[in-house]
Formats: structure tokens, C-alpha cells, sequence
RNA sequence: GCGCCUCUAGCUCAACGGCAGAGCAACGGACUCUUAAUCCGCAGGUUCAGGGUUCGAAUCCCUGGGGGCGCACCA
């Protein structure tokens, strides 16, 4: 390999190494053997001293390295872990060059599996060759890198030096690939409906908006996939799920990201009460999967996910936690003094349905350890949700609520089109009285209505939320490889 | 948007009104079974920026910037 002539740079106030004088040249490819799971796997029962007469390659990282004379340790780290390579003089060619490697370096080496006598299991190296040159180090070695700013701008340093993080991202992946195949195993279609809409209808969010040159047309973001995915039960689709990216328009906090990733999914003839027996066997077996178990702990407190989980209904809830009655019945000003009393925000023309729910998230939400479905919403904020079939003023929506904090927003959808005209138009009212988050009127979805949608269970789940909730992260930027940030100073 | 906290070597941190330091990384050297190897040596700084107080400021004060947390906002 090429000597290492570059030294630091003076003054450039960066952990660049200096360019060497000559760029090591690099192989197109490596031709790799095994993981290094595979090698653990395979050589388990080596004995200290012992050589199995195996020969492999691996490739990776090196991470730490210890150089001992004329014997050279390094641990060579890939995506399935690590193992030790064992470097002689008198066997491993260039061996002075492997001295020379720098933590961070990418190495492809060939050798014999053998366990040294201290019990390590090793790569006996007799060939090797740079992959790639870290010309940044990668900085303390076992304090990983605790500056939040620079793990989640420099991700890619992240995951080397972070196993927790590694984990996450992981299980995320994992995650989403077992909640694809079970939705899958019970007959759900997957889908992808288009981001940009003409109207980004489907929840209470302000968009973001692009411009389509040759259109010469405004075009927003979505903030739900609900409508489409509702026109393809129209369509016929029975059973249909998108796991999808969707954007709103909104503040960050750490819960929030403005991009986010959301399970979708509708079931013809269901109601909301199969979307909870739905939701909580989902959760269920993915904390199964994931955790081992449905009893997990979260943040150090324990979790129990086994269904059932309860089911209570909102106002229910808020004389648990509050000790007041709430709800659409009663008096808008009694709701008032109510809501004044627990110092909620007020704002003109909210009715008693808006009410309610505020004093619910203000008084009894983030109290909710969970899991609870939350049951029966006032119509008044729930433009999409069918009237309840025997509380009046109240919709057939839940939310479920874990940790404290919502999970999944499920209904009975709202299958009228008069019925969901007149939901839009008020919601279109509230708009014109500067609501910025009311939904406009979506006549094409009208027009689909009207073609017939058949009874429909709806079910979102905030996808990201349910990794932090089953990773035990409590940040969503910890559950996001490359999450929303300022751009860099 | 508001409040509180924070910013020191590449990384992790100390010094908290009196000479800016340690460990790791880097660099030079020793070492044939290491495990965060060890040992010797060397180098590394506009203490986020600017202003003020002071005989003296990394330290106290002000302004600005970056970051964090909380509140507010947020299906």
C-alpha cells in the first residue's frame, strides 16, 4: 500500500488527515468469503491455540488496532459484527504496511480461521489489501461521539462508533419488513399513491408546496395517504396498506419531524372496533419479533403491549385524569371554564367538540401510559370519521395511546358523500376563517364516494413513533437516519 | 416565538478570577498472543465570535451565533 506521508494539517481546524502525496489506489472489487458472523458461527467450538485449517476473506473496518512487535491485532468490523485479525510479520505480507493502517480504514484480508491462545477467535492474515482510506478519524474510541449535533448530521460516523444506533436502525428495517408481510399474510395489498396532490387532504396540517414547471402548477405535498387510498376500496381493493412518507408543514419537537413515515391502512366491511383488534395484534407481534416479548419497558418503566389492550372512551378518560365531565352534551360554557381552569389556550369559534379534545390532550394524554384505545371523538374534529352508530355528536374514531403519547388514529370511515360534503364545506368555512390546518373540499374524492364505498375500517399508524416506542429511543431524530435539521453554520 | 442550560485540542472531558490541562486519536520509537494492549518520546489551542468589567477573563457582564432541554405551536 501507499505510505501514509500526509501528516496533520496546522490550522485546518478539522480532523482531515493530510491528502498523501500519492492516493493509494484501490481495488474495484473484493472478493468476500464470509461475514463475520458467518466466521463465529462456523468456528465456535475452536479451542485457544487451535487452527482450523479453514481459509476465508472478510472485509470491513478496522476499529481498533494493537500492534505488538513483530504481531499485529486489529479488530475488523462489518455489518454482521467483528472479528479479530492476527497479523505475524513472518506470515502477513507487507506487514509493516498493516501497521501502518489508520482506524476507520476499510481492509479486505485472506487467512486461516484460528483461535489464539488468549481465546480470541481470528483471521490469521496472510494476504490483505485497502478497500479505502479513512481520511477522517473517527475520533475517541470508546466514547463514541456524544454530540447530538454531530451524530445526526454525520450519520455515517454515527453508526461506526454507536452500536445503540446501529441497533436502532436495524430494528427500524426489520420493523417495517415484518409489518409489511403480516399485513401481507392477511390479505393486504400494498400500494404507493402519489405525493403530490392537488389537494393534500386526509388530516388537520398546513402542506408543504412545490411548483410543477410544465404544469405551471402548484402542487403540495402530502400530509396522509387516507383519500387515496379510500378511492382504491372504491376501486375495489378490499383490504389495502401503504407505508408511506408523508410531509407536514409543522414544527419540530421530539416527537415531530416533517417528514415522517406512515402505515396506512383500510379494510371493506370492517368498523373501528376491527381496527383495534388489528392494531393491537399488529404491535403485538412485532414487539414479539423485535423484543422477544410483549412485556417490554420503556424509558425504564414497564410497558405491557399483550392484548387486549383496554378500551375506554374519551370522556371516560378525562374524569379519570381530570375529575370533570367533558363532552359534546354538555354546555359550551360550562366547557369554557372547564378548559380555562386547566389553562388551555383558547381561540374564537372553536365549538365543544374542539373543546373537548383539548382539554383531553391538555389534562389526560400525555398521562396515558397505556396502551388504551381511546374511543368515540366529537364529529367536530373528525372530518372523515363516521357518526357514531348510537352517541350523537360523537364519531366512531380511536386513538391508541402508548407511553403517553398517540401511536394510531383509526375510524369508522365516513361512507355518505352528502354527509362528507357538508364535513368539508364546515371544514372549508374554517379555512376561510384562517384555520390554516382545515381541509378544503375535495370534489374527485366526492365523486368516488359517490360511486359507493362499502363499510370501511381505517387505520394510521405513525410508523417512526413505533420504532422509538419499541427501540426505546425517546427522540424521533433517534429513530430517523437523517432527520430534519438546520442547515449547517 | 418564550424561558433555562450549554459551547475548552480531532474525540471525551478538566481547570470556574491568577502559567489552558488529562485520557484517547495523530506523529516518532520499543515490544512474538493482544483485548480500551503496555511503555518511552513528541506535537497539538483565536477556550464559538465581538464588546465590556478587572492589575489580570476560558471563568464575571452584554450582544450575536451554534447546540440541548422545557413551554407554546403541532392529525
Amino acid at each position: 500500500m501507499t505510505s501514509r506521508t500526509g501528516t496533520s494539517k496546522a490550522g485546518t481546524g478539522s480532523s482531515v488527515r493530510g491528502v498523501p502525496e500519492r492516493r493509494p489506489e484501490v481495488p474495484y472489487r473484493f472478493e468476500r468469503t464470509h461475514d463475520t458472523a458467518a466466521i463465529r458461527a462456523n468456528h465456535e467450538d475452536l479451542e485457544p491455540g487451535e487452527e482450523s485449517g479453514v481459509t476465508v476473506s472478510v472485509a470491513g473496518r478496522v476499529m481498533l488496532r494493537r500492534v505488538q512487535g513483530k504481531l499485529a491485532f486489529a479488530e475488523l468490523h462489518d455489518s454482521s459484527g467483528a472479528v479479530q485479525l492476527f497479523c505475524l510479520a513472518a506470515v502477513t505480507a507487507d506487514y509493516e504496511g498493516f501497521c501502518r493502517l489508520s482506524l476507520g480504514d476499510w481492509v479486505g484480508a485472506t487467512g486461516e480461521v484460528v483461535r489464539t491462545k488468549r481465546g480470541e477467535l481470528s483471521v490469521k492474515v496472510t494476504g490483505w489489501e485497502l478497500l479505502a482510506e479513512a481520511r477522517r478519524g473517527f475520533g475517541d474510541k470508546w466514547h463514541g461521539i456524544s454530540d447530538v449535533d454531530t451524530r445526526y448530521r454525520q450519520r455515517y460516523v454515527d453508526l461506526w462508533v454507536n452500536e445503540g444506533s446501529r441497533r436502532t436502525f436495524q430494528l427500524r428495517s426489520r420493523l417495517i419488513s415484518l409489518m409489511r408481510r403480516w399485513l401481507e399474510d392477511r390479505g393486504f395489498v400494498e400500494v404507493e399513491t402519489p405525493v403530490f396532490q392537488l389537494v393534500a387532504g386526509g388530516a388537520l396540517a398546513r402542506p408543504f408546496v412545490t411548483h410543477h414547471n410544465a404544469l405551471d402548477l402548484d402542487l403540495n405535498l402530502r400530509i396522509a395517504t387516507e383519500l387515496h387510498l379510500k378511492r382504491l376500496v372504491v376501486g375495489g381493493f378490499e383490504k389495502v396498506f401503504e407505508i408511506g412518507r408523508t410531509f407536514r408543514n409543522e414544527g419540530l419537537s421530539p416527537r415531530h419531524n416533517p417528514e415522517f413515515t406512515m402505515l396506512e391502512a383500510y379494510q371493506a366491511y370492517a368498523d373501528y372496533g376491527d381496527m383495534m383488534a388489528l392494531t393491537e395484534a399488529l404491535v403485538a407481534h412485532l414487539a414479539t419479533e423485535l423484543c422477544g416479548t410483549t412485556q417490554v419497558s420503556y424509558g425504564g418503566r414497564a410497558l405491557d403491549l399483550t392484548p387486549p389492550w383496554r378500551r375506554a372512551t374519551l370522556s371516560e378518560l378525562v374524569e379519570e385524569h381530570a375529575g370533570v365531565h367533558v363532552g359534546v352534551d354538555v354546555p359550551i360554557d360550562e366547557l369554557r371554564r372547564v378548559a380555562g381552569e386547566h389553562e388551555v389556550h383558547l381561540e374564537e369559534g372553536w365549538g365543544p367538540g374542539k373543546l373537548v379534545l383539548e382539554i383531553y390532550e391538555k389534562t389526560t394524554e400525555a398521562q396515558l401510559w397505556g396502551p388504551v384505545f381511546v374511543c368515540d371523538y366529537p364529529q367536530e374534529v373528525s372530518p372523515l370519521a363516521r357518526p357514531h352508530r348510537s352517541k350523537p355528536g360523537l364519531v366512531e374514531r380511536f386513538e391508541a395511546i402508548v407511553a403517553g403519547r398517540e401511536l394510531a388514529n383509526a375510524f369508522s370511515e365516513l361512507v355518505d358523500p352528502d354527509d362528507q360534503r357538508a364535513r368539508f364545506e364546515e371544514q372549508a368555512l374554517a379555512r376561510a376563517h384562517g384555520d390554516e390546518e382545515a381541509m378544503t373540499v375535495d370534489e374527485d374524492y366526492l365523486r368516488a364516494l359517490e360511486y359507493g364505498l362499502p363499510p370501511t375500517g381505517g387505520l394510521g399508524v405513525g410508523v417512526d413513533r413505533l420504532v422509538m416506542l419499541l427501540a426505546d429511543v425517546h427522540h424521533i431524530r433517534d429513530a430517523l437516519l437523517f432527520p430534519t435539521l438546520r442547515p449547517e453554520a
